[in-house]
DNA sequence: AAGTTCTTATTAC
DNA sequence: CTAACGGTAATAAGAACTT
């Protein structure tokens, strides 16, 4: 889906249509400490992107319109949206609230067959839900999602099999997924060049990558040279569930720490009893004033997880942060691993 | 020595 | 002047701990 979380605000508020748009945290006048979550096309404009911080946002407009993240509206309309897509499909892989792969092996007439489908596709979902979307097609994942970032928004595109290795060839070595900017510089560190593109990183061995990355050295050399035999399959079970809380202004005060935690357990024990799940161990996440992020995780065995039973175990590891720190606390986390 | 659990780093949306 | 930065989840690697 195209910007989706400030395209659903523009369709349910038209008259913010044509103005720069910002999905994400409070600004609070310059001083939020969230992120963008989404922006319409018109505050890129001004350089605002997803994942910006929202104080670096505010400075590059401020008179944006500044939206909070409704989660559960866009939740829905993604449904509602996916119950469509996943008619074209018997396979579908929903890897976000805005995004999917389908797979269209064995159409009979291949890629054409492929775009009409893709064309009735964009068509409906306009119909139903009034919004824009982008397809990649493609004989992979990988080069499928690089070809739908290629067009966005309101596009398709076709990568022919012949042409997945030469598509990509002239793109920064950032395009391919996974390759994120640790991955990006190590690759800039060992030729000794910066903005490595696909076509020079094709020139290193596959054990120097290995090296420099282990399993996922061996992936990347596929990924290279296009190729990518990820299957599309359909989400599983989540194997952890959590959630984190960032403080307004960074804090020392172990009651006021406490009660927010307190209050993220039962969160997650809600969601616990809601899909009647069994957890393997607890982990609580700790985030100082200066970034420095730590984790305590402890195995939990009891039959009985009630919150008084997660508070019993969790507490004590929180605590331990506090003791063997006097820095400020700026989040804190708490998550269950379930088996 | 092998198996399991814990911690950190990285990525993605 | 520089860094600035959410929440949720997965995965990989290596350390630490058990058996």
């Amino acid at each position: 889906m195209d910007y989706f979380f400030a395209q659903i605000e523009e369709r349910e508020n038209p008259r913010f249509k044509g103005l720069p748009l910002v999905i994400g945290a409070d600004p609070k006048g310059g001083s939020g400490r969230g992120v963008v979550s989404t922006c319409n096309y018109e505050a890129r404009k001004f350089g605002i992107k997803s994942g910006m911080p929202i104080s670096r946002s505010y400075k590059l407009n401020p008179k944006a319109i500044y939206l909070p993240v409704n989660m559960n509206l866009y939740r829905k309309v993604s449904d509602a949206i996916f119950l469509l897509v996943g008619k074209y499909s018997q396979k579908m892989e929903r890897v976000a609230l805005d995004e999917a792969y389908i797979d269209l092996t064995g159409l009979p007439k291949g890629y054409g067959g492929a775009l009409v489908l893709a064309k009735e596709m964009k068509k409906k979902i306009y119909e139903k839900e009034k919004l824009t979307c982008t397809v990649g097609i493609a004989e992979n994942k990988m080069i499928a999602k690089i070809a739908c970032e290629e067009v966005k928004p309101d596009g398709i595109k076709v990568v022919m099999s012949k042409d997945s290795e030469s598509f990509i060839l002239k793109m920064g070595v950032e395009k391919i997924p996974g390759i994120g900017p640790k991955s990006r510089k190590i690759i800039e560190n060992f030729l000794k060049k910066r903005d490595v593109s696909i076509e020079e990183a094709k020139k290193i061995n596959k054990e120097d990558l290995v090296f420099l990355f282990g399993k996922r050295g061996g992936e990347f050399f596929d990924k290279f040279r296009g190729k990518d035999e990820s299957p599309v399959n359909e989400k599983k079970e989540a194997k952890s569930i959590g959630r984190e809380y960032t403080f307004q202004e960074d804090v020392r005060d172990s009651k006021k720490i406490i009660k927010v935690f307190k209050s993220l357990i039962s969160l997650v024990c809600r969601e616990l009893k809601e899909k009647d799940l069994r957890i393997k161990s607890v982990v609580v996440v700790c985030r100082f004033e200066d970034f420095e992020t730590h984790t305590r995780q402890t195995s939990f065995s009891e039959e009985n997880y009630s919150q008084a039973s997660l508070y019993k175990k969790s507490i004590p590891l929180l605590l331990r942060f506090l003791t063997e720190s006097n820095k400020k606390v700026r989040l804190i986390g708490f998550r269950v691993i379930v088996d």
